[in-house]
RNA sequence: GGGCCUGUGGUCUAGUGGCUAUGACACCGCCUCGACACGGCGGAGAUCACCAGUUCGAACCUGGUCAGGCCCACCA
């Protein structure tokens, strides 16, 4: 059969698509006997678009799982997606234009769902199966639907059972803007202009000068602080200070925690303004004074600022102390402050009463677990340690919005108790639904208030592993499901995602989720920075395909190891696409000779044929080890370079002679080529297969298909080495070496490498007889009319000489 | 302030103790040779960031310096 001349990426690509889906190539089976290999996909954040970080990240999972599939595996790689939370309720907000605060809950959730049904899901998904992703897109989960909204419940429900999660009035990070608290993890840092102004307090009716640069505070000022060992300060212990515009008194007090070069070396504490302002209350036993309502506004206790906006008061307030003499100076200063990541907000510490899971008592636990799985690469995991250590603040898992996982549970109105859902009846809404009980089992009254809040939508996407293996309903086949083999990512997340779901598995299992963690690396600008809207640097994958095709992108995916930052340079992408076309060009030359070609084996096998399989076997045996570890980089560069300079540039212009020319060489020479030809393109495919499904799977069915087992490239074996054949090595070396220097030859005297050489003497280690065996290659290959042999001994320092007349 | 990673021809990169340091792109010269000009052949181009050490031998190991990136902490 022969190839048609150009290969069209664009049309072939959608039709393997379509037959893959079809063909259900990619299907779990349930019933297989073969190992398991469960993958916990990263189910994508909905947000309209998949980016190249993404790109990049998802092509090196699909490397990595297919080859495990070719190794024979059952190979289970669920794909799900992330769409309920804030990330999803800003876009929604953004696409319709309206405000989730100002509108029904009920309507919103609707509005949400509607859309992410009817508009995002769908082309969204598209990029990942567009991109050549293995998933078996029928074990499929969306993190808001009913299956993960029970399974996120229940399991709320148990660790709540198993005396881990509490709910208590207590400061909490809060976003203003989005009005939630946040946990710790959703802060960022940012640079930001601010301003320290000294301000006069008054001891005695004496100045006491106090640096801050949140004046707005004052009101909620409970005590002044200064080093115990500051012996500028040590004279006013025991004494008052008199907090100006507001005119109350503070006790001042001495902390280690206040630090004598900073500012005027005393500080005031507001509940709260910051994490000391939290530790010096409990430590002291301060009095609590909010000054900041939910939406960022000063409260009653700011008097005649009450209502304002934060940053509003703290305006006022300064020019008042300015007016009344009160501030000292004012100098400009840059600090980094902690923002929301989703808004860019600044974050407020506000009172409220929260649900956290209690996990700070863990932390060694935590180091222990992270310590077992194994971590491609390995230095990923001090990003886990580092968190795991920086850990202060038990996990806040409910957040005031709209579009989440409902908390399964109400309280009573009398006594406030808790009244969990039955697991039975999950999912629940209690905005909705009816308690499991009519009484509440502590004070005896009927009245119920529901739960309004909502789940972390990291409490739900934490339950990944179990989100997916339940879409398995078999109870037997979900236990061999777990632990996961593989947890793919990006590094972004691994205090989120990965923290959080080891964090779950070992409170519900005691277990880790999966065994081997891999982390890929960002997609930087062609010239190492990051990538951004703002910087207008951004590059989308669709363009890319659209210009270079899947394949093209994946090379270039394959093109970085695991964990290592890319820039993305358009130049590799067009490497891809040029070697996608040599790979076709190599194919149908290979299948034009095979045509006649019935599958026999040769009686003898042509040294040079030998040397082929021989090195083909060690690049084989290279290849599957690399990629056993995940080091699918090695394995494409590996292959890459065999095929390109080993295969083409010398072996197939080595065999040309025979293939072209039997009459002349013979048929069992000829006979020995094919041969070689229909194995090693057939190894060379597979090998490449993961890296570029669609091209090899094309010039598979083109070929192969008929001849061999598997309905796909995808599900056939992956190959084994041929055996290694040192003497043909050396055969096959000194031809490569007597190609090579007529080659360079003919160049350095601008002919044609169809000019014939009127003498070449060549000079090996290899005896007489072997380089008789390989003398007509080298004669077709070399175009010489006259070849002469000399073997060198043992003590020569060259491997081979020659000499060559033109 | 702490930690992690990186630093290789013009650009991007392979290479973790031992031949003249890999490949791609770009550059120069040649070649329409029965798969491929998205090609082939050849060429030029690197004090492997810097300094010191270990070693018979270092791009690779150790210590330090500098630069870049990321993560965390601080954030009165």
């Amino acid at each position: 059969m022969e190839l048609p001349k150009q290969y069209d990426s664009e049309e072939a690509e959608k039709r393997w698509q379509a037959f893959w889906e079809k063909e259900n190539v990619y299907a779990f089976d349930p019933d297989a006997k073969a190992e398991i290999f469960s993958v916990d996909t990263p189910p994508p954040t909905v947000s309209g678009k998949m980016h190249l970080g993404h790109a990049l990240s998802y092509a090196q999972q699909d490397f990595m799982v297919r080859f495990q599939r070719m190794l024979g595996k059952n190979v289970f790689f669920p794909f799900g997606t992330d769409d309920n939370g804030l990330a999803t309720e800003r876009l929604i907000e953004k696409l319709k234009n309206v405000k989730s605060k100002s509108m029904e809950r009920k309507a919103f959730v609707k509005l949400c769902l509607d859309t992410l049904e009817k508009e995002l899901r769908p082309t969204y998904i598209q990029d990942w199966k567009r991109i050549g992703m293995s998933c078996d897109f029928s074990l499929y989960y969306s993190t808001i639907n009913e299956h993960c909204q029970r399974i996120s419940q229940r399991s709320f429900i148990q660790l709540y059972k198993a005396g881990r999660e509490y709910r208590k009035e207590a400061p909490v990070m809060w976003c203003p803007e989005c009005q939630t608290g946040i946990s710790q993890v959703e802060c960022q840092d940012k640079e930001l202009d601010s301003h320290f102004n000294d301000i006069v307090f008054k001891v005695d009716n004496k100045d006491l000068i106090i640096a801050t640069t949140r004046p707005e505070l004052l009101p909620a000022c409970v005590a002044v602080f200064y080093h115990p060992d500051d012996k500028r300060y040590q004279k006013y212990k025991g004494k008052k200070a008199n907090v100006p515009l507001f005119d109350f008194e503070v006790p001042i007090l001495p902390d280690e925690r206040a630090d004598p070069e900073k500012g005027t070396g005393i500080a005031m504490c507001c509940t709260f303004g910051d994490q000391t302002d939290m530790e010096w209350q409990k430590a002291h036993n301060l009095p609590i004074k909010s000054a900041l309502t939910h939406d960022g506004r000063m409260t009653g206790i700011a008097g005649k600022y009450e209502g304002l906006p934060l940053k509003k008061a703290r305006k006022e307030i300064i020019n008042e102390l300015k007016e009344k003499g009160l501030l000292v100076s004012q100098k400009p200063i840059k600090h980094s402050v902690n923002v929301h990541e989703r808004c860019g907000t600044e974050i407020e510490f506000i009172h409220s009463k929260q649900w956290f899971i209690k996990y700070l008592d863990l932390k060694e636990e935590m180091l222990k677990w992270g310590e077992k799985l194994n971590w491609y690469p390995k230095h990923m995991r001090v990003r886990y340690d580092h968190w795991a250590k920086g850990l202060q603040w038990d996990w806040l898992i409910s957040r005031q919005r709209y579009f989440g996982v409902p908390f399964p549970v109400w309280y009573c109105r009398k006594c406030d108790e808790p009244v969990l859902a039955d697991e039975k009846q999950l999912p629940v809404d209690p905005l909705k639904d009816a308690p499991p009980i009519k009484k509440c089992p502590k004070c005896g009254h009927d009245e119920f208030i529901p739960e309004k809040d909502v789940l972390d939508t990291w409490a739900t996407s934490s339950l990944t592993p179990f989100l997916a293996i339940e879409l398995v309903k078999d109870k037997a086949l979900q236990k061999k499901l777990f632990p996961m083999s593989l947890r793919p990512q990006a590094h972004d997340i691994i205090t989120f995602w990965l923290f959080n779901t080891v964090v779950k598995s070992q409170l519900h299992h005691k277990t880790n989720p999966w065994k081997d963690v891999a982390i890929s690396g960002f997609v930087l600008d062609p010239h190492g920075k990051k990538m951004s809207k703002s910087k207008g640097n951004v590059i989308e994958p669709q363009e890319v395909t659209r210009k270079f095709s899947a394949d093209a992108l994946r090379f270039w995916a394959a093109g970085s190891k695991l964990g290592e930052d890319m820039p993305y340079q358009e130049k590799d992408v067009l490497t891809g696409k040029k070697f996608i076309t040599k790979l076709w060009n190599a194919s149908k030359f290979a299948f034009m000779h095979l045509a006649d070609y019935k599958g026999e084996k040769p009686k003898k096998l042509e040294i040079v044929d030998r040397w082929m399989l021989s090195g083909l076997g060690d690049i084989i045996r290279e290849a599957t080890e690399s990629f056993k570890v995940y080091e699918f980089s090695r394995t494409k560069a590996e292959t890459e370079n065999f095929f390109w300079h080993l295969f083409c540039d010398n072996y197939l212009e080595i065999v040309k002679d025979r293939l072209y020319n039997p009459e002349k060489r013979g048929r069992e020479a000829k006979l020995s080529a094919q041969y070689t030809l229909y194995h090693s393109l057939l190894a060379i495919l597979k090998l490449l297969a993961p890296i570029l499904p669609y091209i090899t799977e094309e010039i598979y069915h083109s070929y192969y298909a008929g001849k061999e087992k598997a309905k796909s490239i995808h599900v056939s074996a992956w190959p084994q080495p041929f055996k290694s054949d040192e003497d043909a090595e050396a055969a096959g070396n000194l031809v490569v070496y007597a190609v090579e220097a007529a080659r360079r030859a003919k160049s350095e005297k601008n002919v044609s490498l169809k000019t014939p050489l009127k003498s070449l003497s060549l000079r090996g280690k290899i005896p007489k007889e072997e380089f008789e065996a390989v003398k007509e290659d080298i004669l077709a290959a070399t175009q010489a009319e006259k070849i002469s042999y000399k073997q060198l001994d043992g003590k020569s320092e060259a491997d081979f000489e020659h000499d060559l007349e033109i």
